[in-house]
DNA sequence: CGTCGCGTTGACAAGGTTCAAATTTGGTGG
DNA sequence: CCACCAAATTTGAACCTTGTCAACGCGACG
């Protein structure tokens, strides 16, 4: 699955950006917005603790949810100069913020050259090609299923699923309405192939 | 619109193939395969004449179009070392057929250094990031709306739209079943949006 | 001239949305 | 610790968009 990868690729950037001069940790409050879409991308961030949403808005207020950063995720880093994404943070939330160009002049000299940064957009490519089968041809409960799969796969937890984020960003994720995304995970819970906590949905499977 | 850029960086593209030693011009039937899905990528293509479509399928046969190859498109060029979709001729189709390397050693000697391999993925993502919004948050007949203008600003004639792709093609890609993009068509056509001309579409705005 | 692939159209079914209400959860203050 | 409130979630019922199934038309081609 993409997700593990994407994951180990993060974890060289980890050490790497721990190496960086100029990063700095900053929190963000619940809701708060990291940076908008056409905004200058002049820093790139790495999660701490908490989880941020990336999106974008259609002129009436449709909302597609780009994707979800867990801790250890990098976000932010632009090819171009401005986002293409607005980010806010999920829940209250940690970042490792570093500047654009310190993170790139520091993947250069690292050990793939230049690669990481191909390497962490061709991950974002990744991830988006497997989501446009998903929005463009998985019905809900297969969308709810794998989007279950893909949190269970980028948690180290054995058999628990934290979810940070509502039923609704789940569902602006999807392409699915709330109401639908909870339907599906009634459903489940209903079948017994999952259990619900409140804070967190365990899967017996 | 990132068409506008695809189009533009994909001529850079082309002045560079053009140079390329190890390239060949090869001929693809209508239908047939390019290349596979987990194929080995030991080649990058750029379509002479014709069209190709690229695509990932489910298990049960759905299929979801990722995008569709027009005169002057280079695809098929990978950052790993296997490639993530299937392509295959939507009509008789003429290709420049460029050794993977031969096209990578191409790049990073001409002006922008890496930044072509990395352009053109950069460009896939963005072209991505705007479908995923198309297939999850509208509605069908903004989603044909949306492809025919993609397709115009894609092509240099004025007032005529040329669709090479079957109505299953469009559907595959847009998230919907062959029927409701014809029906959106046949509405366009009532409201005198555009007028059908069996093998050609123009658009009368 | 018959067949085949493709597109259109109609009638009906179904999955997902919408709207509304009930219920649960989490936070806050007494 | 408990009561209360706001927000999130769940659930139900009606509705609508899109999918499904089927018939028909058209042009290409043998």
């Amino acid at each position: 699955m993409p997700i593990k990868v994407l994951h180990s690729a993060d974890r060289r950037l980890d050490a790497l950006a721990n190496k960086c001069v100029y990063s700095s940790a900053l929190k963000f409050g619940k809701g708060t917005e990291l940076f908008r879409e056409r905004g200058e991308a002049e820093y790139a961030y790495q999660v701490i603790c908490g989880a941020v949403r990336t999106y974008r808005l259609l002129s009436d207020g449709r909302r597609q949810i780009n994707s979800f950063h867990l801790v250890g995720d990098i976000f932010g880093l632009e090819n171009g100069a401005t986002h293409r994404f607005t980010a806010d943070a999920i829940v209250d939330t940690e970042v490792r913020v570093i500047r654009r160009r310190s993170l790139l002049d520091a993947m250069t000299n690292e050990d793939g050259g230049v690669n990481n940064l191909l390497g962490l957009i061709t991950l974002n490519l990744v991830h988006a090609e497997n989501h446009m089968v998903l929005l463009g041809r998985k019905n809900a409960f297969e969308k709810v299923a794998t989007f279950l799969l893909e949190m269970d796969q980028r948690q180290a937890q054995p058999d628990k699923i934290h979810l940070p984020m509502s039923r609704r960003d789940i569902a602006d994720y999807l392409g699915l309405k709330l109401e639908t995304v909870s339907r599906a995970l009634s459903k489940m819970r209903d079948e017994r192939m999952l259990r619900i906590d409140g804070v967190r949905a365990g899967n017996s499977s």
